[in-house]
DNA sequence: TCAAAAGTGTTATCCTTACACCCATGT
DNA sequence: ACATGGGTGTAAGGATAACACTTTTGA
């Protein structure tokens, strides 16, 4: 048995939601998009999570609650230069979950990006999102040509004969990465720079990362009450609404999305109202921890259009 | 950034499935019970997955089919002794499915174990097993004595107020070991060795892995036609529903399966039949691989008992 | 009194679950 | 003929999806 030892990189999606926009954590030098990351030491930190946490701690003075591991990538011949040398061989992707938190003065700034200026494509609040008819089918099929099986993903993905499979977020993003219509794919060197490059491309394979994140999260609320971990400690059920809608990409049916909720027993009512929402004023309700025991899989199971 | 270098170790739960009996691929060497495993080279193998295939070829013998990474572990202190200084700080885990292959003269002899011989409260096919009752729950409850938090978790993953969730292997394992109830947790130091162990233990955090597996696969199914990887070209829709019952864990109602199976157009009929069965002879089906493209989330979403 | 947002009641439809029975073959 | 396993029809109940309407506040 060789004794390789390779070195592993550790990255973070940490995202937040406020008013309706999903973002992520970047870290502080604004050269480059890039999420907060760090070499795993086992000798520093017992665990990977300890080691994600002090990371994101040390490169931004957030420090994060929810924790999950996504993927570990380490196929240095997709998302990097055939002939790179850089510093990770393999890199393991996490997903946290935080409250944005009040900006402290004194504190450094910490920075958050809007989740859909990466995957534009992704936001299907307000319908289908123009640019998918108008400039992202006609470029893959011009890519598919006549390969059954290309053209098959394509029409698959983005939903032409079927629904829109909003989890399938990394199942795009590596089919528009293959039809060379991302900046990173140009950059790996795997494709002509495309005419127009769609979203903003990301350092490394941390956009990769964030797809990962986005498609885990849209399928894991739905099963699991991790939204809570995105909300503040009382909110209204229309605050909780937009906040599954906008990791959702999608409007939910206001009554049906309220019945589920409460049919779930997901929340109780605080007593208080808020009287900021313009019209009539909300009530209030908090998360209901119990359901964790209660129940086997408590989370929101939307499932139409409103 | 510093550049801690460290050892990646893949391992692989190869499983197939013959005569209502899910088995595990072992090493050949039968000193322990051990899953195929090798460093992870990049040099050798431009991706992770390349690497497992060749890992577990070269060590059985075996090439596999279907592949998917699991999870990755990466504290030490957790399943291993304290002061342990052994060859991984990090292992990603992998679950590949394959048929039994025919016994070849010549080829090395190819190891499978039955996986509930490491996980028998896992099998509640003829009913919840009687070890639950008898010997498990008692000792779990004297663990957690009056903290509740425990004897919730206990309750939730045994199914005692609530219904026994069969996807919760890792999670059930986990707790075995918290609880110093498998050998694992007395050779890691962190127990006194069990009067009674449960199941058959396994090198380093193999059992784990395997445990990852079973979880994974039993949840997968529901969703994705992965069942298929494990049958034959042809077979009885017996032979699949006994399959299904043999990962699960537990019955299932026959007409429900079948007419799932029926609408959800996942086979179709050879025009075969089948004698050698006893009984009426049966009709042979293949899978249909078209219905990857034409439905979302193609699979089997069996929910009663039979 | 009007705009804005909160909050409810009700029905048609589909899916899930469970029931019990008939069919074709080998011995 | 009978044992053995293969194969079906159908009805009750519950969950889902869609419909439109009422209520309470601030301006």
């Amino acid at each position: 048995m060789t004794k390789t030892r390779i070195e592993v990189g550790l990255n973070a999606a940490v995202v937040a939601v406020t008013d309706g926009v999903p973002s992520v954590l970047m870290t502080a030098t604004p050269e480059a998009d890039a999420l907060p990351a760090g070499p795993f030491d086992p000798l520093a930190h017992r665990t990977m999570e300890q080691s994600v946490r002090a990371s994101v701690t040390d490169q931004t003075g957030l420090s994060i609650g929810y924790v999950e591991q996504l993927y570990t990538f380490g196929d240095r011949g997709r998302h990097a230069r055939p002939d790179d040398q850089g510093p990770h061989a393999m890199s393991v992707g996490y997903l946290a979950l935080t409250r944005l938190p009040e900006r402290q003065a004194g504190s450094p700034a910490v920075r958050f990006r809007p989740w859909y200026t990466f995957f534009p494509w992704e936001d299907a609040r307000g319908g289908r999102p123009p640019a998918i008819d108008a400039v992202i089918l006609p470029r893959l099929s011009a890519w598919s040509g006549d390969v059954t099986s290309r053209s098959e993903r394509v029409r698959h993905l983005f939903g032409v004969g079927s629904a829109f499979d909003e989890e399938k977020v990394l199942e795009r993003y590596e089919l528009l990465y293959e039809a060379g219509l991302v900046e990173e794919a140009a950059r790996d060197g795997r494709a002509e720079r495309p005419e127009i490059v769609l979203g903003v491309s990301m350092r490394f394979d941390h956009r990769r990362i964030l797809a990962t994140a986005m498609g885990r999260l849209r399928a894991k609320m739905k099963y699991r009450p991790v939204v809570f971990e995105l909300m503040p400690e009382a909110f209204t059920l229309t605050d909780l609404q937009h906040t599954v809608e906008a990791i959702a990409g999608q409007h939910l049916h206001k009554q049906n999305f309220r019945r589920l909720v409460e049919t779930a027993r997901l929340v109780e009512p605080t007593g208080e109202i808020d009287t900021s929402t313009g019209g009539r004023p909300a009530a209030l309700f908090r998360f209901r921890r119990e359901v964790t025991r209660e129940r086997p899989a408590p989370g929101l199971r939307f499932a139409g259009r409103g």
